[in-house]
Parts: structure tokens; C-alpha cells; sequence
RNA sequence: GCGCCCGUAGCUCAGUUGGAUAGAGCAACGGACUUCUAAUCCGUAGGUCGUAGGUUCGAAUCCUACCGGGCGUACCA
């Protein structure tokens, strides 16, 4: 029954192969063959060869070349048709090996199908969250977190190695205008007496800040005094700082959890402010840096198109990128690592682009190995989220909101969930719609959320993605399914059941492409189209007592493939895949 | 001013190393539930791809100019 098996991503080595054969014996000449691309819809087949760059090598136009290669092309036994429709050849696989191939693969491979094996991966840093103690995490946070575990995820999907890192950005004068309020307003007061969370208690101090400043001017001069008593090491000042950082890292701990953020590495701007200093002066060394009359220490980046950038301060004091230079250093030398991604909101392009030629000015050979993945800024209705203003969409107010949302609709399903098992599939629904929605965008663009109009649990969504998950889960179990039940891929002859197949023949390449360029929306769009082939099947055709025992099996098989494939999409996208909903 | 990013259906977005008829979702309208989970499916309608030039066999995609929006251009982060 299963005869002839090959692995996916051999059909477009095979084909490409076939066609470097038949231009040596048609033509003489060995050019280089492009990779197959899909089809559109109405053409009938899995592959197409372009055969544009041929033409300029044999004088003759694209669509002639197709033709002539066809006829000259000696058949394989997995061709079902070969055919060349203007300047493309398209190759049709034979169904039954087509369906086996895929789902052989998906049922063996599992989670781990389109997953690649790297001979030497590289170990690959990857930074982001970086927030700073001042202030509950946002709605820009969590595109932060989400699009850096996607990341993270995607890298280790293709082999690669990632020792996932964030910067508590604990120092500075934000956190002492929350210390100030604290000593006027707070009473004493803590967190647990408030019944909050700790980044949220610290968070309205900073609030309360900035609505009584403007009034009374003194309270500035606190905060300044404050970071200067800071900086001389203050012990009542230290204990103090300490004790709102430590609430507010209390809080991130509790809302990291629940959007599966992990760090191997955890660093602290107040401890890593100082290793820069001796970059910068190694670097006056090395005349890569001069110093002003003042005492401040500059950079001249006109060559590469960009100003003149201080790297140090007048009084000394290291700027923000005179931290993260030092950083850098450290992380190349003593990680050994051989890449660094740094995720970090569009509105600092220029500071890493400054980063990344110092580090070159400075010699450093790792210099290219350092990418800023950059995203979009997040709007509301209203326009850009002011913190100082308190306005904000809190990334825990949004997840329980949506937990909320995905709780009410449970409430009236038409499938029963035990009550013990609502919360968690409530909180894990309520997540994947937060996080697909924000996975859906090319990082690059700008987000307009509308809190009223943008999560939703229909169409291109989390939910519906995990809905064709949770149905199959459903059947399998329903089925007993194992993966030792015998099945016929000849026995799966719809055009929905092809349409399932070719979908998921071209995951591999999507999760490829998602990394190659970073950009998980792609694979976020891929799992859209499986599910969207899956449901579409799932409405006109049973699986189930559908009549015949054999055909039974098979569409099973298919059904758990399809389940492998967006499980393992799911985690990718740092989704937690739900078995039930 | 200068630099970078963006402009595709009413709305939100795919498609951009030039390639087959520019695709989805939402909203609108019309259909399918005594359900193998309707958080689903099927259908209809909706487009001078910001504008104007250019490059060529071919441009949403590349180049130039302009219009509109955003972000930078700190001894802030």
C-alpha cells in the first residue's frame, strides 16, 4: 500500500534536477534552474518551473522553451502530468504518491515537520521586552514579546541555537519620579494592602507623578535628586529604588508567565552601565572616538551618512548607547555567540544603525552579525499610548478581557467543556487571538488598534485556527485514532482533500520564508490557509462513520496530519495549541 | 530641512529578489445547523494597486518627481 515514499522537499530538488537534465540533452548548456514556484489556483498542479531566465542564454522566448523542454523531458515515475502552459511547466504529481509523501511525513515527523537540521547552528542572542520599572507592560509590549518569542521560535525550528535575552532598564529618572510619589503619596502602603499588582501599584505612583508636576515644579527637583543620591550609592535611597523595582519585576514575572515570555539571560541597566565606559575609552585609543573641549566623548558617522554621535557624557555618565555597546561587547566575547537580534520598536533604527557602525569603527569583527529587528508603533483610536498620561491598553486588562470574550461564547457552545477546564482554554483562546492578530502584520507595519474592532474570534483568527484544531483533536480521540491504523492515500480523491494537501506541502517553504526574513506573518498566514482548506472539507465531507472503513482511516490520517502541522505552527507562533474550545 | 518607513476593495491586511486573471478577513447582501464542535461553511457584490512620468517582452513590485501619513534626526530611552 505505501510504496513509493519521498520526503516534500525532495519534489522540487527532483524537479529542478529533471530540468538541468533535459536542457543538457535539448540544449547543451547547464544554466542555473530557478526554484519551483506554486501555481496559481487554475492550474492544476503542485509546481511550477518559470523558464524567463533561460531565455536570454538560448535566444529564444519563455513559453518556446517550456514547450521544447516538456516534449524532450524524460517522465519519473511520481509525474502524473507534465505540461507547459505559456512560459511555465507545470508538474502535477501523481495523487496517491502526493498524499502519502505529505502525510506520511506530517504522522512521522509530527510537531517537528518543515523543522530544519543545521550541521553547525548557530548560537543566536536574540533581546527583547527590555522595559523599563516604571510601568505595568503595554499593548507596545506585548507586539514586543510576541513577535520576539515567534522569533525565537522560528530560529529553533530551523536548527539554530537562542539564548533569549532582555535589559531591565531599572535606572534612570522614571523610576525616581515613581519614588518620589511613592514618599509623598503612598502612605506606606504596598501593593498586596492595594490588592494589585506590583508594576501596577508602582505604575500609578508614575502617574501620579505627572498629573501633580506641572502644579508643583519641586516635585521635579526631587526626582533629580533622587537619581544623583542614586548614582552616590544612598542607602535609604537603594532600599527604596530596590523595593519598587522588586515589585515591579513581581508584576512582569506574573504577566511574562502568562504570555510565555522566558529569559536564559536577564540583565539589569544598573549593573550594565559601566562596562561601556571602558569601550569608550579603548576607543580613544584607537582614535575611533575624540573628546570635546567639555570632557564629552563623540563619534563622527558622517561616512556612513549619518551625524556626529556622542558616546559619553560630559560629566562621565554613559549614555544609552554607551550601555548597549558595552553590552554587545560582553555578549560576543564571553557567550560566544555568533548573532545578535535585537527587537526594538521602529522609532530607534537610527540608534542601532549608530550601534552597528561604532561597533565597526571600533573593529569589532562581529559588527554585521548584529541585526535590529524593528516593528511598527501601536495607535489607538485616540493616537500614540501615552504612559505618562495613563494612556495605555494594559497588557493584563486585554488578556482578561479577551479571556472574557472567549469564556462567553464557551458559555454558549454548542460543545460542553468540563467547568474545571474552562479557565485555562478561556485564557489560552483569549492569548491566541491577542497574539495572532499581532503575528498577522509584517512586523515592519504600523498597528491601528481598535479595541472595540480589532480581536476578534472570526475568520483570519487565533480561534479559528485552534477551532479546526480542537475538531480534529476531537475526532481522533473520538476515533481512538493511532497512527499504526492502517489507511489508503488513494482512497482521498476530493478536490477538498487536494486542496488540504497542497496546503500543507507548502508549510516547510512558508516556515523557511518566515525566518529567512524574519517575518512570522507568514506562517501565520500559511496555518490561516490549512485551516481554512481543513473546515472547508470538514462541511461536505464526513470522517466518521462516512460508510467505509478504509477511507475512515485515511481521511484520519489526513485530519491528524493537518492537527500536526498547525500544532506545530501554533507554537511557533508561541500559540498553545488547545485540544478542546 | 535631511534620513528611514508606509500608501492595494468601505475597513483591516496579504501579495514587493519584476512574471500566469491583484488575493483574504471584516462589514453588506443571499443561503446551509434535530452538528463527526455553526468560534464553521457556500454564494453575491466590491479595485484607475496615492498621482504623474520612466526603465522593458512584462511593473502593485525597480527608478525619478510630486501628494498624503508616520518615525527619527538628544550629552533621552
Amino acid at each position: 500500500m505505501k510504496g513509493f515514499v519521498m520526503k516534500t522537499e525532495e519534489f522540487g530538488l527532483q524537479i529542478k534536477s529533471v530540468i538541468a537534465e533535459t536542457l543538457v540533452e535539448t540544449y547543451g548548456i547547464r544554466p542555473d534552474i530557478p526554484d519551483p514556484v506554486v501555481p496559481p489556483e487554475n492550474i492544476d498542479a503542485e509546481y511550477a518551473l518559470p523558464c524567463f531566465t533561460f531565455a536570454k542564454a538560448l535566444r529564444q522566448a519563455p513559453a518556446k522553451i517550456a514547450a521544447t523542454i516538456v516534449t524532450g523531458m524524460s517522465p519519473k515515475k511520481w509525474f502524473d502530468t507534465v505540461f507547459a502552459s505559456g512560459p511555465y511547466i507545470n508538474f502535477k504529481i501523481k495523487d496517491s504518491i502526493l498524499f502519502d509523501t505529505v502525510i506520511s511525513e506530517l504522522l512521522s515527523r509530527k510537531v517537528k515537520f518543515g523543522h530544519i537540521h543545521q550541521s553547525e547552528p548557530e548560537l543566536i542572542l536574540v533581546e527583547y521586552s527590555s522595559p523599563n520599572t516604571n510601568k505595568p507592560l503595554h499593548l507596545g509590549h506585548v507586539r514586543n514579546n510576541v513577535l520576539g518569542i515567534a522569533v525565537i521560535n522560528l530560529l529553533q525550528a530551523v536548527g539554530h541555537k537562542c539564548i533569549p535575552a532582555t535589559i531591565l532598564n531599572d535606572r534612570g529618572i522614571h523610576i525616581c519620579k515613581a519614588m518620589v510619589a511613592y514618599k509623598r503619596f503612598a502612605e506606606g502602603k504596598t501593593p498586596n494592602d492595594m490588592k494589585i499588582k506590583g508594576d501596577q501599584f508602582v505604575g500609578n505612583l508614575y502617574v501620579l507623578f505627572e498629573k501633580n508636576a506641572p502644579k508643583n515644579p519641586e516635585l521635579m527637583d526631587e526626582a533629580r535628586q533622587m537619581l544623583r543620591d542614586w548614582e552616590m550609592g544612598d542607602m535609604e535611597t537603594r532600599e527604596l529604588w530596590h523595593k519598587l523595582t522588586h515589585w515591579v519585576q513581581q508584576g512582569f514575572d506574573e504577566t511574562y508567565a502568562r504570555l510565555g515570555s522566558h529569559f536564559q539571560l536577564v540583565q539589569r541597566e544598573s549593573d550594565t552601565y559601566l562596562p561601556g565606559k571602558q569601550i569608550v575609552s579603548e576607543g580613544l585609543q584607537k582614535n575611533v572616538f575624540y573628546l570635546k573641549d567639555d570632557g564629552s566623548v563623540w563619534i563622527d558617522l558622517s561616512d556612513y551618512g549619518l551625524d556626529e554621535k556622542a558616546v559619553l557624557r560630559k560629566d562621565g555618565t554613559s549614555l544609552y548607547i554607551t550601555q548597549d555597546l558595552g553590552v554587545a561587547v560582553e555578549r560576543f566575547n564571553d557567550l560566544q555567540i555568533d548573532r545578535a537580534i535585537y527587537v526594538v520598536g521602529s522609532e530607534q533604527i537610527y540608534h542601532f544603525k549608530a550601534l552597528f557602525h561604532i561597533i565597526e569603527k571600533l573593529g569589532y569583527t562581529w559588527a554585521d552579525k548584529c541585526d535590529h529587528l524593528s516593528y511598527g508603533m501601536v495607535y489607538l483610536p485616540e493616537g500614540k499610548m501615552k504612559s505618562r498620561e495613563g494612556k495605555v491598553i494594559d497588557a493584563d486588562n486585554l488578556i482578561d478581557k479577551m479571556k472574557e470574550m472567549s469564556r462567553e461564547i464557551m458559555e454558549h457552545s454548542h460543545f460542553q467543556i468540563e467547568q474545571s477546564e474552562r479557565d485555562s482554554i478561556a485564557e489560552a483562546i483569549g492569548l491566541s487571538a491577542i497574539k495572532y492578530y499581532i503575528l498577522r502584520f509584517n512586523p515592519q507595519k504600523d498597528i491601528h488598534f481598535d479595541p472595540e474592532k480589532s480581536l476578534s474570534f472570526e475568520g483570519a483568527t487565533g480561534a479559528y485556527i485552534q477551532y479546526c484544531h480542537a475538531r480534529i483533536c476531537s475526532l481522533l480521540q473520538k476515533a481512538n485514532w493511532t497512527e499504526s491504523k492502517t489507511w489508503n492515500p488513494a482512497l482521498l480523491i476530493s478536490k477538498e482533500e487536494k486542496s488540504i494537501i497542497r496546503a500543507l506541502l507548502q508549510y516547510p517553504e512558508a516556515l523557511k520564508k518566515s525566518e529567512d526574513d524574519l517575518n512570522p506573518s507568514r506562517i501565520a498566514a500559511h496555518l490561516w490557509e490549512v485551516a481554512r482548506c481543513f473546515n472547508a472539507f470538514y462541511t461536505c465531507h464526513r470522517i466518521l462513520d462516512c460508510g467505509d472503513e478504509l477511507l475512515s482511516q485515511s481521511r484520519l490520517a489526513m485530519a491528524a496530519a493537518v492537527a500536526f502541522c498547525l500544532k506545530s505552527g501554533l507554537q511557533i507562533l508561541g500559540i498553545k495549541p488547545v485540544e478542546k474550545m
